[in-house]
DNA sequence: CGGATCGAC
DNA sequence: CTATGTCGATCCG
């Protein structure tokens, strides 16, 4: 049995991904031995559990291949490599945008939650909603007995009999969104609504005018019961008839079952807010005024949405879209947190995130750079020189993004989708005939979402899944658009009989199936729904406004940009296109660059002052003076590109030159003697790229700033801070979440040693003490600091290559057999499947089971399909 | 372009 | 008694 061990590890990975390491003890829960005990025996052996394993293994292999492509690499390669990284990090830094306030809303357990208002049986037990083969969400009190969405059914009931598991009604959550949906328009009309229970706003614009509003404007009534048209939620208020005219009284109704710990969150009431009794003993009303902050204007929509559905919400508040998601995460449920707007709150925030947390990363993507030793941010940042050799140039600008705290600050526009499909599961079919009656109607229903939408595609895909869970898809694409069920048929019905063809005497035996169409065109999306127009006249009139001015950049990029990546821009994957048209935003960029480094200005500039400020600073600093990083000449009044241009050349001579050590350290060397290039760049500056040069953060001064600021800031720093406290008043999942996924690792925490020590003596007047050499320099610019920082870094990490012999210079990687050819990216996935074709085993089982496709669906539908 | 893979919910 | 979903986007050959 060699591969005993083996599979032990890979139990534990299964259970790892099934997110079940994850769950909380709790009294009357289950720990999570036993749970993962109990799942283990429900699942083991099953053929979904042996296709997983499966799956595992071909990441392993990954991770195997990436593990050796990283043995190859030079450290002349890792030193280039961290130059051009950091000099994207540097533009990257320069358009940061904190100007934008986004709010992510995401409400409580949704389904869970409408099902438990509409039914007070339910409201104390351990509820589900899905059916025994799938669960789509499960309440808090189910939560402990390891019940999470995604799971079966049945395997949930093992975990926890009494479970009742409800199953869907997507119509009653359509409208409860529905009226979600009407609260939060109220703050930005353009919110991007993510699906039924999620949703991104930009209340920059709100805020703006909020700060001119009466009281009046912002006062709301506390509703009794009588007003809402759902009899149940009025027999749940006046279930507690005690509560009465304090904060108490709009608490959540839906976490009685909350794990203790919850019920030590202060009331999520505004804390400026007051309330005022009615002194009118017939109104039986109390008011609410909330602030004008965000903080209280989420507060203000989590409380309309309590009120108006009696379902509480959580959300986060942050300068871009990635933030707000990961806060709205971080105190749920029914809580709220802020990520200030300034940079150095986004740092510390993201400093120790685990990557996991950030959308866009997944299970995947964690496992692989967790081979590499990178848990969190900010080990993320640390090794980013390293990614961008092993990862493809999509994924490491991602994280880079994601390690500088950058997203996305503007709701996408209705992006043109890029393929619809259709897919549906059902018990093992294997007749011809079935299937191919099957593929019709998924090709019909298809067709109609397709015409619904007014699109037509010119490729047609078919998804196969057999009962061994191994999926296979095929696809076509014919010369003219198709979009009528009998067109995508003609051509699915094709693809499919190759398949049942291919395997012939065999039957297919299939679990799944879907059909897919794909390949738009531009010209049919315009001609049916006019979308660019529209979309474009919609950028006009509801810009998301952010500073007055200053917002213009986002709209100029929105018309300047090539219609094919304006759209859709996750802000994890709009790199790209921010990339390519890089030249152009970059003086666009420069009034918000000049703000977004003053993270410390002078507190008390006026409106007028500060655009006075943009303008000249646009006019005059068309093109700054830049010292070049490489060779530390001043490169004169030029613009960043012709700046690139010349680091880029720097790099190629100093790559051809030499060994790094011999380029580097005598240029750092002399770099840190006593340097004082007072550029006339930026008057204030912030630490740009130097948080996560290992174990310190170092924090550059501004002019205007005092001593006191400073150790204020560096005590803070490592006291009880602000965020921890806040952590502990996150939910039990949240913290176990944290637990779990430090667990099963040497986690070799990237010490922060030394830190505040660092900080606290750091002289004032832009002397500064580089946290790597630990020598002195004098300058005010930000960049020479950050590419001395870095270069000493760079150093360091040579060093480090070299203790652990990774991969000495000297050493030609091609002595190694096994990796050969592909240098720079990674060897992305290994074909196996094509291996696999044999089907059902000695199964003869002809069995004919009635075609019964499981209609059902727990999908979550957006709010716009 | 085709196919597998990833991530979100 | 059984029993593990649906959808869109991206990446790479």
């Amino acid at each position: 049995m060699d591969n005993t061990k083996e599979n032990n590890n890979d139990k534990e990975g299964l259970l790892l991904r099934m997110g079940l390491n994850d769950n909380k003890a709790g009294m009357e829960g289950l720990d999570k031995e036993k749970i993962n005990k109990i799942i283990m025996e429900a699942t083991k052996g099953s053929r979904f559990y042996e296709n997983e394993l499966k799956k595992e293994k071909q990441v392993n292999q990954r991770i195997e291949n990436m593990m050796q492509q990283k043995s190859q690499i030079t450290t002349q390669q890792l030193w280039k490599a961290q130059l051009q990284v950091d000099k994207l990090a540097m533009e990257l830094e320069q358009s940061r945008n904190l100007h934008c306030t986004i709010v992510h809303i995401d409400m409580d357990a949704f389904y869970a939650a409408v099902e438990m208002r509409n039914n007070p049986e339910l409201r104390d037990k351990p509820i589900a909603v899905g059916s025994m083969s799938m669960l789509s969400t499960s309440n808090y009190h189910a939560r402990r007995f390891g019940v999470r969405a995604a799971m079966p059914g049945f395997i949930a009931k093992r975990l926890c009999p009494q479970l009742t598991i409800v199953s869907p009604n997507f119509d009653k959550y359509q409208e409860v969104s529905k009226e979600v949906r009407e609260i939060l328009a109220d703050y930005d009309p353009n919110f991007m609504a993510m699906s039924l229970d999620e949703a991104y706003l930009n209340i920059t614009k709100h805020l703006e005018e909020r700060q001119n509003w009466s009281e009046n404007k912002r006062r709301y009534f506390v509703k009794r019961g009588s007003t809402t048209e759902n009899d149940k939620s009025e027999a749940v208020i006046s279930k507690a008839p005690g509560l009465n005219e304090d904060a108490v009284s709009i608490s959540p109704l839906l976490f009685e079952d909350s794990p203790p710990q919850l019920q030590h969150q202060e009331p999520e009431i505004p804390s400026q807010a007051h309330f005022e009794e009615q002194r009118d003993p017939q109104v039986l009303q109390n008011s609410v005024v909330f602030g004008t902050s965000a903080e209280e204007v989420v507060k203000e929509i989590r409380f309309r949405i309590e009120q108006k559905t009696s379902l509480t919400a959580s959300s986060g508040i942050a300068p871009n879209t990635m933030l707000a998601k990961v806060c709205s995460d971080k105190n749920k449920p029914n809580g709220q947190y802020q990520i200030p707007s300034n940079r150095q709150a986004v740092m510390d925030f993201i400093k120790d995130l685990p990557i996991r947390k950030v959308p866009g990363i997944g299970k995947v993507t964690e496992k692989m750079l967790k081979a590499l030793g990178i848990i969190t941010c900010s080990d993320l940042y640390q090794n980013r020189a390293l990614l961008s050799l092993l990862f493809s140039e999509t994924s490491w600008h991602s994280f880079l993004h994601i390690s500088l705290g950058l997203g996305s600050t503007q709701m996408e526009r209705d992006g043109e989708r890029k393929s619809m499909s259709i897919e549906r599961t059902f018990s093992e079919i294997s007749k011809v005939e079935e299937l191919y009656s099957l593929c019709q109607e998924l090709c019909s229903d298809l067709a109609q979402d397709l015409q619904k939408k007014g699109l037509k595609g010119r490729t047609v895909t078919i998804k196969l899944k057999n009962v061994n869970f191994e999926v296979k898809t095929r696809a076509s694409t014919v010369a003219v658009v198709v979009s009528t069920a009998e067109e995508i048929f003609a051509i699915a019905k094709e693809l499919l009989k190759v398949e049942i063809d291919a395997d012939y005497p065999r039957p297919l035996r299939l679990r799944l199936m879907g059909v897919r169409v794909s390949g738009f065109s531009n010209e049919e999306d315009r001609k049916h729904g006019q979308r660019s127009i529209i979309s474009f006249l919609k950028t006009g009139s509801h810009a998301l406004d952010p500073v007055g001015s200053v917002l213009d950049k986002n709209d100029q990029d929105q018309v300047m940009k090539p219609p094919e990546t304006s759209h859709k821009e996750s802000f994890f994957t709009k790199k790209r296109s921010e990339m390519s048209w890089n030249h152009q935003d970059i003086f666009k960029c420069e009034p918000e660059t000049k703000q977004s480094f003053q993270v410390s200005q002078p507190p008390n500039l006026s409106k007028e002052e500060m655009k006075e400020n943009l303008e000249t600073s646009e006019n005059t600093d068309d093109c700054q003076v830049f010292t070049c990083p490489i060779c530390f000449k001043e490169q004169g009044r030029i613009c960043l590109e012709a700046l690139n241009r010349h680091v880029d050349e720097c790099l190629s001579r100093t790559l051809v030159d030499c060994d790094p050590k011999m380029v580097a350290v005598p240029q750092s060397q002399s770099f840190c003697s006593e340097v004082n290039l007072d550029l006339k760049t930026h008057e204030t500056t912030e630490s740009l790229l130097v948080d996560f040069v290992p174990s310190v953060s170092v924090d550059v001064l501004s002019k205007g700033k005092s001593m006191e600021d400073l150790n204020t800031r560096a005590g803070h720093e490592q006291s009880p801070k602000q965020y921890s406290s806040l952590w502990r008043k996150s939910s039990l999942d949240e913290c176990f979440y944290q637990n779990s996924s430090h667990e099963n690792e040497g986690y070799d925490a990237k010490s922060s040693g030394g830190q505040t020590a660092l900080q606290a003596s750091l002289p004032r007047d832009k002397t500064f003490m580089c946290p790597v050499c630990n020598l002195k320099q004098k300058t005010s610019d930000l960049m020479l600091f950050n590419s001395h920082v870095d270069i000493c870094l760079n150093k360091g990490l040579i060093q480090e290559l070299r203790k652990d012999e990774v991969s000495p210079v000297m050493n030609c990687p091609a002595e190694n057999s096994k990796s050969t050819g592909s240098s720079g990216k990674i060897q992305k996935t290994m074909n196996v499947i094509a291996k696999t074709k044999r089907p059902g085993l000695m199964t003869q089982n002809s069995t004919s089971k009635k075609t019964k496709p499981n209609n059902s669906k727990y999908t979550i539908d957006s709010f716009f399909k």
